[in-house]
RNA sequence: GCAGGCGUAGUGUAGUCUGGCAGCACAAGGGCCUUCCAAGCCCUUAGCCCGGGUUCAAAUCCCGGCGCCUGCACCA
């Protein structure tokens, strides 16, 4: 492991960030807990995602639950991995799913139970396709957590929030007063039951996802708002390295423009969390990479010190899954693409001719009738359904009238655009990219920008006697007044407390001193540069505010 | 899940081979001292991952479990 990293993993725990959950019971592989700093930190994450992502693009907020329903699960195609079995070679560790092994072997290798697979395995003798090694076991590979509601209801706990969003079309389609494009925007957790999850927070069970389901019609490019034209580092599955912005990536086709406009607000966001942008890449998926939904992906990278990590994907899922679930709930799933202008359209209906169906069809007239008002006129014999027989209706059974109907538009399904982050590894992201050491002294210190940092201020009186223990206690009561999270400290060195507060990324600390009873003044420093400006105290609650929003700057005051 | 390594105060570690009073540093709490970048002194709190076995005696040896790290595989 690398030194940043274990520093990390260090600081994380002892100070408050993050740390295994449930240790008192041992333990449980790919669940963490987020402590004071680490809850905090997240929070401003998302605070300043929604504000990019959601408030910037009026976009619609969505809260829905974790568990959904298996049918749900099984249109969006998820479960059909559920119920694979895996095995494995003994001898080079090599793992198949156990239906492609016997494939061609048994009739319906698919239907196997477990018991079933091992004994076919056994029965034709079926080794390792790659050394002819013995195989073990076979054993299930379950990716959802499943789950029972009520008695005996089968359900999942969501692999991603995504579904939530699709199954409310509908509903946020007229909430957002049927216009296209739009997105919905969910924070929450995402639960896949991982084989063996490892490297702390880069790989969970469950996790915190930001996602958006940008629904687009995918006959229009327009974009959902202007964006800056910065520079983005991609890597095409052609394996061509290019420095682009996204309009020249726009003109160059070489993604959807919706992909490049979120490109351009990813940079722009992971910049303003303290991501270093020189270690920020975009990775277009392989063709077999591809998830079973997606049509075209790019991964947002951050390099970190255990090499590249995915922390959001942008994927273009077409209309994979408002198709499926249209199919799966048969409900409707469409938007609505207005003419410029309505069409007139003529249409060739039909009137029926009771006086001739009457005596012909008897009970079924009516039915018939209702059905020919109801058709298209096209030319030919005229045939229906009727009690699950094809019946020609003679020509003198009706008559063709041609009537004119304006259409508004025309019904689609909508393409989906979908950014998805990973909440937990920018987290652990930043805090690699901020972390660093003082070059005299050694001590560790997180550069945390004032806005996420979780801790913005810390008080502490030069000493903690002579009033100025008192008088630092009032400045903090302000400042916390003031919505700033913030802390007293008199413990140890002045020194130790300025040490104490970089290694938690704490951006400012305000100190009261001696001249401070004198003339109603602190000083207040800056975490990286270590200078001091002194102010007056009344001023402090204000510029303080104003420099944890990142609205004014420590060197201009 | 496999192979290898590992699990000792809040954190980092020594001790494990060769069984015999569990030690150090930092942190934390209290006190003294101290007028701006982890000073010093005194005191205190606090630990052998869990379970079983062997033994007069287990952090140490054996078995099982859990967890972590690295590699393989997996990561729609």
């Amino acid at each position: 492991m690398s030194d940043t990293r274990i520093s990390i993993m260090e600081i994380a725990k002892r100070r408050g960030f993050y740390w295994k959950a449930y240790e008192i019971y041992g333990g449980l592989g790919g669940f963490y807990d987020y402590g004071p700093l680490g809850a905090m930190l997240k929070e401003n994450i998302l605070r300043i995602w929604k504000e990019e992502f959601v408030i910037k693009d009026g976009l619609l907020m969505l809260d829905g639950p974790n568990i959904g329903p298996e049918l749900m699960y099984i249109a969006s195609g998820h479960a059909e991995k559920f119920a694979d079995y895996m095995v494995r070679c003994k001898k080079c560790g090599h793992v198949f799913r156990a239906d492609e092994l016997l494939k061609g072997v048994v009739e319906n290798p698919e239907k196997l139970d477990k018991k079933g697979i091992s004994k076919a395995i056994k029965e034709y003798g079926i080794r390792c396709p790659d050394c002819g090694g013995e195989l073990t076991e076979p054993e299930s590979f379950h990716l959802m957590f499943s789950t029972t509601v009520g008695l005996d209801k089968r359900a999942f706990l969501r692999p991603e929030t995504a579904q939530g969003i699709f199954v409310n079309f509908p509903i946020m389609y007229r909430l957002n007063r049927e216009k296209l494009p739009f997105g919905v925007a969910q924070i929450g957790k995402g639960f896949r039951n991982e084989i063996s999850p490892r490297q702390g927070l880069l790989r969970l069970r469950e996790f915190n996802m930001a996602e958006i389901e940008l629904f687009v019609d995918p006959y229009d490019d327009s974009i959902l708002n202007d964006f800056e034209d910065v520079e983005l580092h991609l890597l095409t599955r052609n394996g061509e390295e290019l420095k682009l912005s996204p309009k020249e990536a726009i003109g160059r086709k070489i993604m959807n423009p919706h992909i490049a406009y979120y490109m351009a607000k990813i940079v722009k966001f992971l910049d303003s969390l303290g991501i270093d942008l020189k270690r920020v890449r975009f990775r277009q998926h392989f063709k077999e990479e591809l998830a079973h939904y997606s049509q075209d992906t790019w991964d947002c990278e951050i390099l970190i010190s255990s090499g590249w990590v995915e922390v959001t994907g942008i994927a273009d899922r077409g209309d994979y899954d408002l198709k499926s679930h249209t199919t799966y709930s048969g409900k409707d799933l469409t938007a609505i693409r207005r003419f410029k202008e309505p069409k007139k359209i003529q249409i060739k209906k039909l009137r029926p001719r009771m006086e001739i169906l009457g005596p012909m069809f008897k009970k079924d007239a009516k039915k018939i009738a209702e059905m020919l008002e109801n058709m298209e006129y096209i030319e030919g014999d005229v045939e229906i359904e009727i009690n699950g027989k094809n019946v020609k209706i003679p020509k003198d059974a009706y008559e063709i009238k041609i009537e004119e109907e304006v259409v508004g538009g025309e019904r689609f399904i909508p393409h989906v655009i979908e950014p998805s982050f990973g909440v937990d590894r920018i987290l652990y992201a930043i805090l690699e990219h901020s972390f660093y050491e003082r070059e005299d002294t050694g001590y560790k210190v997180l550069k945390l920008k004032p806005k996420i940092a979780p801790i913005k201020a810390a008080v502490f009186p030069l000493m903690a006697k002579d009033d100025l223990d008192t008088l630092a206690i009032e400045i903090l009561n302000k400042i916390r007044e003031n919505g700033v999270p913030s802390y007293y400290d008199d413990s140890g060195s002045i020194g130790r407390r300025y040490a104490r507060a970089d290694e938690i990324g704490v951006p400012f600390c305000i100190t009261v001193d001696y001249e401070s009873l004198k003339d109603n003044t602190v000083t207040i420093r800056e975490r990286d540069s270590a200078n001091q400006k002194r102010l007056k105290i009344d001023d402090i609650p204000k510029i303080l505010k104003d420099l944890v929003e990142e609205l004014i700057d420590f060197e201009s005051l």
